[in-house]
DNA sequence: TATTTACAGAACCAATTCGGTCCGATATCC
DNA sequence: GGATATCGGACCGAATTGGTTCTGTAAATA
């Protein structure tokens, strides 16, 4: 199937409602807790504990242990794009499993169609690289087909506005 | 995961061998066999049938039967887009499961997330089906980013070039 | 017409993956 | 020191996937 899983579905959703709660960066004033925010977002405690903690391992929230601890975004909302939300999830986006680097694909002689998905696979991480946090939580976003202006960009030689630099 | 089948993977390199070796459409002289195609692509005969005959039934390859029987393309490889081989063997192109149409979301009162993901599936369609059977087997095509310039077209207004009219 | 070839369709099974839970350890606040 | 909350695992049942097998049917050929 080609859908992504459920654990990076609920994960964006609980980094839009972070994003929309607290738009602050992460001090400890602006950090949630785990219970607190699988309440609000109508999850069980645990899967939103667990998605959390792959969250914060990838770099996208950041953590306070203790009393009074939770979690909080580690970036301002325009500079984490869909790509790296998905990335901290999910893994690597690659449609392909030749394309995942690390392992050797055993049909390669046969194989007539790697450089293509290649470039494909360049075009799927560019196109959702353009869109960030900030425009998940904007309602006028939608509406407006707005990733289509950071391809745009991105067809006139500007690298993607969410990358980190 | 993000990556899609194994099953959609073999069946987008059968289809560009198929258009590889018998660019003509599909008469019973340019058709091949499940057996010959398996040992071509070094797949087994099973996976291999099985995955022509899901192709068959999308209506992208055409099947002769009875002895000298086999499969070809049922339309020309420019006209055979990337979103309808993947459509055809792993389903609609849906990247979150409240965007499959038929089942409700449980969530929806508190998804905040809904309508950003239809455009993000929205731009991940056009760009797929901006890209062709012809393009796959085309070897300057990777080099070129030729992708790109059919996302330029559909920014422009103009419908993707591989929809069949 | 009998035989051979090859697709059609469905059931089937083993293995991997996924969604979700639970627990001991550690860090922080009061 | 006690209460709170994250950290990092292991863990399990269920669903999906990759792959096989079998019976039926259509077409070509002798």
């Amino acid at each position: 199937m080609f859908r992504l899983s459920k654990i990076t579905d609920y994960g964006i959703v609980l980094l839009a409602h972070l994003a929309k709660r607290a738009p602050g960066l992460g001090t400890q004033a602006t950090s949630h807790n785990a219970r607190e925010l699988a309440s609000e977002v109508d999850l069980p405690v645990p899967v939103v504990s667990k998605i959390l903690k792959s969250l914060t391992r990838a770099g996208v929230l950041e953590s306070h242990r203790g009393a009074k601890g939770g979690y909080s975004l580690a970036r301002r909302p325009e500079d984490l794009s869909v790509v790296e939300m998905i990335t901290a999830l999910d893994g690597p986006v690659a449609l392909t499993q030749c394309n995942m680097g690390t392992e050797v694909c055993e049909h390669e002689g046969s194989c007539a169609v790697r450089n293509p998905w290649q470039v494909i696979n360049q075009v799927v991480r560019y196109s959702l690289s353009g869109v960030t946090l900030a425009d998940l939580i904007n309602p006028s976003f939608s509406a407006q087909h707005a990733p289509l202006s950071s391809l745009g960009r991105y067809m006139q030689g500007e690298p993607p506005r969410s990358r980190v630099s």
